[in-house]
DNA sequence: AAGTTATTGAACAACCTGTCTGAAACTGAG
DNA sequence: CTCAGTTTCAGACAGGTTGTTCAATAACTT
């Protein structure tokens, strides 16, 4: 009724070849056959289920990002009113349990097209939410809430990958909540010790 | 004596061509023979001057990253102490001089190679500086120095890529870095109108 | 157990790569 | 202007990758 367990074997097999072998080699070096040889598949049946490895990558990165959408929904509700951190910390979370991907996708692997999609969309959303918090506030932004959006997706992804790059043991993902939290409400001079030039 | 004419002007259309037709139909999508079309020159010479696409893309932006230092060095004198955002105001002026190839870059063309080792670069130098800070100030951060540097070169990179991929006439470069230093003195809930959060 | 569906290995043309020719065109120094 | 030294050029080459197709085999679902 569902799916063929072969179909689902085949894809779970070489979506995990893919995550794989771009780790070790980078996603443009890589040869179909690599994958279907890592995978233990053959590359006729590659073809049966992907147009080509954009399309695979494609596939894998979807599946994330519907994933991370599921576990971020609770989190995003909550902190409607104003910046509580959840979701960044829901998202960090997420991250350390798929590590390998996420290392992939915010190195910018497959031309960043994953990477630049999800921005974009984020950016997008974010700086929506800013237009409708200051009209409701009835508050003239000082800073253009396009810009705002940018600078706030941008850290927060700069963070991340710089979170999951880490090898030696990183910074508990609550602490790096809370000093983005921090950063948020009092900008960087004064995170930095430089009240004095403020 | 210096260099011959002809190789100038064969390394000058190849790269333009390569900035041309990345725009058009992006990087992974092109052919070393699309290229050599496009710049009217002999494939055959085209490897006389570079082993692959990516070198030459390689060398592209390492002429380009060599031109910006060469304009940030006197704006990073004049600002050793604190920020004043003349080495950011200049980027966006070179920016706005070589937008073509600053999309290319800041979309990640090329595997984001060239952009990655750029941000890599950047942000190992500001933690660097900011650790020396804090050290010559004797205080102790309440901010990690490696996350701050991320969360700073971030947002800047972030910022630059809007800007430059505006089509629209868009904001002016000196309102782009007082909005950047509006945010890293007071924080973004107070730049969007939230203050009564903080 | 039977019918359906997926996998397999092999073969295929089309394309791209990187290298190598020898001939022709150009350049810069004298 | 001449001439030796480079660079460019068109074409050819083997090697590798791509995406498609096919019939035989294996695995799955009901």
């Amino acid at each position: 009724m569902a799916e063929d367990r072969r179909t689902r074997r085949s894809r779970r097999v070489l979506g995990a070849a893919l995550v794989e072998l771009v780790l070790e080699r980078g996603f443009t070096a890589l040869t179909v056959e690599d994958i279907t040889e890592r995978a233990d598949v053959a590359r006729a049946t590659f073809y049966a289920h992907f147009r080509d490895k954009e399309d695979l990558f494609a596939c894998v990165t979807a599946d994330l990002l519907a994933e991370l959408s599921e576990r971020l929904a609770p989190a995003v509700a909550d902190s409607a009113i104003g910046f509580t951190g959840k979701p960044v910390l829901e998202m960090l979370r997420h991250a350390r349990e798929e590590r390998d991907l996420y290392r992939i996708v915010l190195r910018g692997e497959g031309d960043g097209k994953p990477l630049q999609m999800f921005v974009d969309a984020c950016a997008r959303a974010t700086a929506e939410e800013f237009r409708a918090r200051a009209e409701r506030n009835a508050v003239q932004p000082r800073i253009d809430p396009e810009l705002l959006a940018r600078v706030w997706v941008g850290e927060q992804i700069a963070v991340l990958r710089w979170w999951v790059e880490q090898d030696t043991p990183t910074l508990p993902a609550e602490e790096v909540v809370r000093m983005l939290l921090d950063l948020a409400l009092h900008g960087r001079y004064w995170a930095s010790g430089f009240e004095s030039l403020a």
